[in-house]
DNA sequence: GAATACTTGACTATATTAGTCGGGTATATA
DNA sequence: TATATACCCGACTAATATAGTCAAGTATTC
């Protein structure tokens, strides 16, 4: 079980933006600098951000990126969500019509996963960007 | 984030032997049969059990697993470690020696996977094979 | 001695992931 | 108003990881 870079890149780069907040948009290359991320890539996840109406951009020289609210009002949870990557750890539901692993019942450990996703979803329900920056 | 079939089925198969539970040892073939799980793949993953001492091998005819210890007495999390599926969600380590992204520093989400990492280590902690066989 | 079932490492096809490329568009400022 | 900066966006590719199979065993019971 593994994050993916990108859902822990955005997290990295809000972070970034949330500690260096200021009046000025901030720039992919800054950020790509202080957190060693390829722009390219930066650029991919912003992208996201910016379609899930986390982060605003400002384009031009002098452009650059701003949270379009509060670090403490983002929740680890939304980021997430807008990178959609799932943060289901497993797909019974994969084979859906059937049940799982395609019987016609749901599998004896159905519950359990159900179980364990809520519990991390809960985990980054939790966890707004302030509480990264204050460490 | 994703568990891996591997760990899934070790514990749906796990789970199935303490479900059908006899003095008999059980078969591959049985679990395969119940969890329409390969019988190949499920030889890879008790592989790993026994060396695990989780299950112990009855060879021949008649032969099959069982477990060593009480359903109650195994913790899922003992099941991941032993596939050696990493259940860290984020390595920063990777990149150990010069810190987290090949900075000198930790990165400013170091104590966020960790924090994951432990969360979900302590769900797997506080789960047995019983409590998946109750519901 | 034949059938069953565990033992083990090597192998392969597929899918996913991470990351790049190329060719844009908008805007500030000199 | 030219130019540099920086966002915009889909398509592409290389590397890696995963899932699952194969082959060639060995041990045990009936």
């Amino acid at each position: 079980m593994r994050l993916n870079t990108k859902s822990r890149y955005a997290v990295m780069a809000l972070a970034d933006m949330a500690r260096f907040k200021g009046s000025q948009p901030i720039s992919l290359r800054d950020i790509s600098l202080r957190q060693s991320i390829s722009i390219l890539y930066l650029e991919q996840i912003f992208l996201k951000l910016k379609r899930n109406n986390i982060v605003k951009s400002i384009r031009g020289i002098k452009g650059g990126y701003i949270l379009v609210k509060n670090p403490k009002q983002i929740k680890l949870s939304e980021i997430f969500l807008a990178l959609d990557e799932n943060v289901k750890t497993i797909g019974c539901e994969k084979h859906s019509k059937k049940g799982c692993n395609g019987r016609s019942a749901k599998c004896i450990t159905h519950y359990l996963w159900d179980e364990l996703d809520m519990h991390i979803n809960t985990f980054f329900e939790n966890k707004n960007l302030e509480d990264l920056v204050r460490n």
